[in-house]
DNA sequence: TATAGTATCTGACTGCAGTCATCGTATATT
DNA sequence: AATATACGATGACTGCAGTCAGATACTATA
């Protein structure tokens, strides 16, 4: 039965784990994901290469709960950002102004290298990217209570369910994103993603 | 000067070169890009290491190499497609069915594994995709063709140009299949595709 | 308190991509 | 034909991610 207190033993776990991930900030704010090596990180924390392996499943994996946590850290109230606007709003300037913010998040917030890596771990699921698309799925749902709101007072057409239109947007900024990755600095995200929206709402439009 | 014949040497170069690619083709057929080592090729092309690295910039450099010439292997007669089709038929009924084969070609011919790899290598841009690129300019010029017939038909509105309309298409295609290839196998590509060109087309309507 | 159990830590080790100094020889130059 | 050049081949070597058998010491149980 392990339902006692584990203290001394638990919290050096704990630092050691804190310690692995402080030094490992330090250095990816300092230098590249590549150029950082596990072996530098272990060596700045003082600890062994096989700790790093009892607290982290991959190099990958501690990249992706730094990525994780800074996006987290990013306040994003997206109700409140939609409380910010005037209630008499069309849903499709609703989205536009989202889609707006979402486009200055990715590119000034978290930034080319953050984003291309998320969109590289996705593709070869070595990581667990599950909180950056909790993030995403907060994303999801508002993105359902606009477009459910602009079905409700005609706005839209009713013949596709809110549910799966949002799945399209949301897969049009996984696009509009992957492109930007590719073609970065050569490609206006804020810019290519309102056009494309605008298209992509009149397609849904009543 | 070497504007001389260097027939035995080069000739034996080209063949080391060729060694080093049907060795290689041979084991991806059989084994995943990842399982299969460099040390793997050279010693089933009896060849040294160094001699790999003198006829490809890297592993990924072959497998693009392979890629390409699959892709390239793959007679896509567009122009014929397109032509088998009723002379009648309307610009966006031509895009949706042009849709289907493209999706068809994705899943089937080309398949999850290889179209994760050029998704992946376009990101990390550690090599050169422009075969399958240059595919996809292809792609690019039948799609001008239909819209600019849509447009000129009074089919499509006027506001934007064929080019534009054109690149907007090509970023959801790769929305569609980069989604496709993290949701694998759970995603139907060809028939979400049908379902997103559905609402763009309606989106570029007149 | 003595003993068993186990969470954490360790670092030498493996496997793999990519490098480089060096060699041998075909080709170019004289 | 003699010499110089450079192309192509070599394999030991480097650097790095990830592994694993064994050591250490904290905690639970008798």
């Amino acid at each position: 039965m392990n339902k006692g207190k584990m203290n001394t033993r638990k919290s050096k776990a704990r630092e050691t784990k804190i310690k692995i991930y402080q030094s490992a900030k330090q250095l990816f704010t300092k230098y590249s994901f590549d150029t950082v090596s596990v072996d530098s990180i272990v060596e700045m924390a003082g600890v062994s290469k096989g700790s790093f392996y009892v607290h982290f499943d991959s190099k990958n994996s501690l990249i992706a709960a730094l990525i994780s946590d800074f996006v987290g850290e990013l306040d994003l109230d997206y109700k409140s950002f939609l409380e910010s606007l005037p209630a008499n709003t069309m849903a499709s300037d609703m989205l536009l102004y989202l889609m707006a913010k979402i486009s200055d998040i990715i590119s000034c917030t978290i930034g080319y290298e953050h984003m291309k890596f998320i969109y590289e771990a996705q593709l070869t699921r070595t990581i667990n990217t599950n909180a950056v698309m909790s993030y995403n799925r907060d994303l999801y749902k508002i993105f359902n209570i606009i477009i459910s709101k602009g079905i409700e007072l005609g706005e839209f057409k009713t013949e596709l369910s809110s549910d799966i239109i949002s799945k399209h947007c949301i897969m049009a900024i996984r696009g509009l994103t992957y492109e930007w990755c590719t073609r970065y600095p050569d490609f206006d995200l804020k810019d290519e993603a309102q056009k494309h929206f605008k298209i992509l709402l009149t397609g849904i439009k009543s």
